[in-house]
RNA sequence: GGAGGGGUUCCAGAGCGGUCAAAUGGGGCGGGCUGUAAACCCGUUGACUUCGGUCUUCGAAAGUUCGAAUCUUUCCCCCUCCA
């Protein structure tokens, strides 16, 4: 088998391929280039899109130029694929704001140095937004039939639970097709990969191709990553693990990898990690704890550099093994002033919006939750004492994961 | 087009005139155990509070009543069956 499909294989990204043996020969041949969508309806991405990220990064390994999607045209369209009703549709300027900063993002985890592989980033709103439609209808739109188009998933499902698809979003798997066609005449991308709630807008896209210029391609999905727990990859209590520092601290991000379920994390290492195969193999019966570590650390360091990684760990180390205030926790400054007319632990909390509700605290302070400098305060009328801050410091805790410090300015 | 059923707090789902900030389960949060894990146990889960209470919630609006999530009217939205 082709080595860039092993190790696809190897490290589980593999789910379904549309023809596995010809695209291995072809693999093993030339070095091609391979597509990738990516929608721009946040302003960042989160790790449910990291195991795509690791397909480019495998791609550029094995010498294959990834081309990446910014899907600019499609999102003004919506994706009805897995969702329940039609999504709001954003505006221009949004959506063009999002395209900016994905593609941002997505360069840090790719090669942009190698000129013959760095990624091609293209916006199919370039050509979509010029399409003619009765030309489209004519060119495109007679390899489809309707028959076949109410068989796919994304359109049985709504129908089938009588929940409304649009016209405009019926349309939304012949765009995709005609993205994948686009690109293979322009770039000569024959492969697209993609999550395998994808399979069907790819397969459109490999059969279109295959009608209109009588060229075969190919299409390969991955699977829907599925946690231990039986919940969904990347959510957390604050909602999605996102990738951009802005909306997600390098220290936070390291603490989600560090807080992996045990049983993920094999899985997780090979997901998500470039650690050789072999040598995963090897660390499975380490500590838990330090794989965990490793783990955090490999991918904090890949998105946010090693220094991040470094610090991250060491403040965790700080904050939870020696109990001190960990050097790169999250940080905040407040004003003197306010010590003058003696504010108390519930309106320091909101200031620092560790929490924002005033009744919540009050619980919290009943549990023995909130501990300032790591002693538990038992009262929630207990006024903050300039003393209490040491070297201008003060460690404001909320349970045993949330930290705070908070400097006197 | 005809006949019914329904919209309740993060989700599912009880309640069907006062004792309802609303049962129960899930999820979340906190505590305990541990390993920053899982499992398990306990507590908590609208907001504000001088801890006495106060204010805002049961699709939307109006009404009946001393009093409405519960009754009436109109409107909006979902679902099931028949044609």
């Amino acid at each position: 088998m082709n080595k860039f499909l092993k190790e696809f294989k190897d490290r589980d990204f593999f789910y379904q391929c549309t023809d596995e043996i010809e695209l291995s020969q072809l693999l093993d041949k030339n070095k091609i280039k391979a597509y990738i969508g990516f929608d721009c309806t946040a302003e960042s991405l989160h790790v449910g899109s990291l195991l795509q990220i690791m397909c480019l990064r495998l791609l550029q390994k094995y010498g294959h130029q990834p081309i990446v999607l910014l899907g600019g045209g499609t999102t003004r369209i919506g994706d009805p694929s897995g969702k329940d009703k039609t999504r709001k549709i954003l505006s221009e300027k949004e959506i063009e704001k999002n395209s900016k900063n994905i593609k941002k993002i997505l360069s840090k985890f790719l090669d942009n140095k190698n000129k013959r592989l760095k990624p091609l980033f293209v916006d199919n709103y370039k050509w979509l937004r010029k399409l003619n439609y009765i030309s489209f209808l004519r060119d495109i739109g007679k390899h489809f039939t309707i028959n076949k188009m109410l068989t796919f998933e994304s359109v049985k499902t709504r129908l089938d639970r009588e929940q409304s698809l649009s016209y405009m979003e019926f349309n939304y798997m012949i765009l995709q097709a005609y993205d994948f066609l686009e690109l293979n005449k322009k770039d000569n991308c024959i492969l697209q990969i993609g999550g395998s709630d994808q399979w069907g807008n790819i397969v459109n896209g490999v059969e279109l191709i295959k009608r209109y210029s009588n060229k075969k391609v190919f299409g390969l999905t991955t699977p829907l990553i599925t946690l231990a727990s039986g919940s969904k990859m990347g959510k957390t209590a604050d909602g999605a693990v996102w990738l951009d520092k802005k909306f997600l601290s390098p220290y936070d991000y390291w603490q989600f990898w560090r807080n992996t379920d045990d049983r993920d994390v094999i899985k997780f290492l090979k997901y998500f990690t470039d650690i050789d195969i072999d040598e995963i193999e090897s660390l499975k019966n380490n500590n838990i704890n330090e794989l965990k570590i490793l783990l955090a650390n490999k991918t904090t360091s890949m998105l946010h550099g090693n220094e991040e990684a470094k610090k991250s760990e060491k403040t965790a180390k700080e904050t939870f093994s020696e109990n001190s205030s960990g050097s790169s926790l999250p940080s905040i400054q407040i004003d003197k002033s306010i010590f003058e007319k003696n504010i108390n632990i519930i309106d320091l909390i909101i200031l620092s919006k560790l929490e924002k509700s005033k009744s919540e605290i009050r619980r919290l302070v009943k549990g023995n939750a909130i501990k300032i400098n790591n002693k538990i305060i038992d009262n929630d009328k207990f006024t903050i004492d300039k003393n209490l801050f040491e070297n201008n410091y003060l460690k404001l805790s909320i349970g045993k994961k949330r930290h705070l410090k908070i400097q006197l300015n």
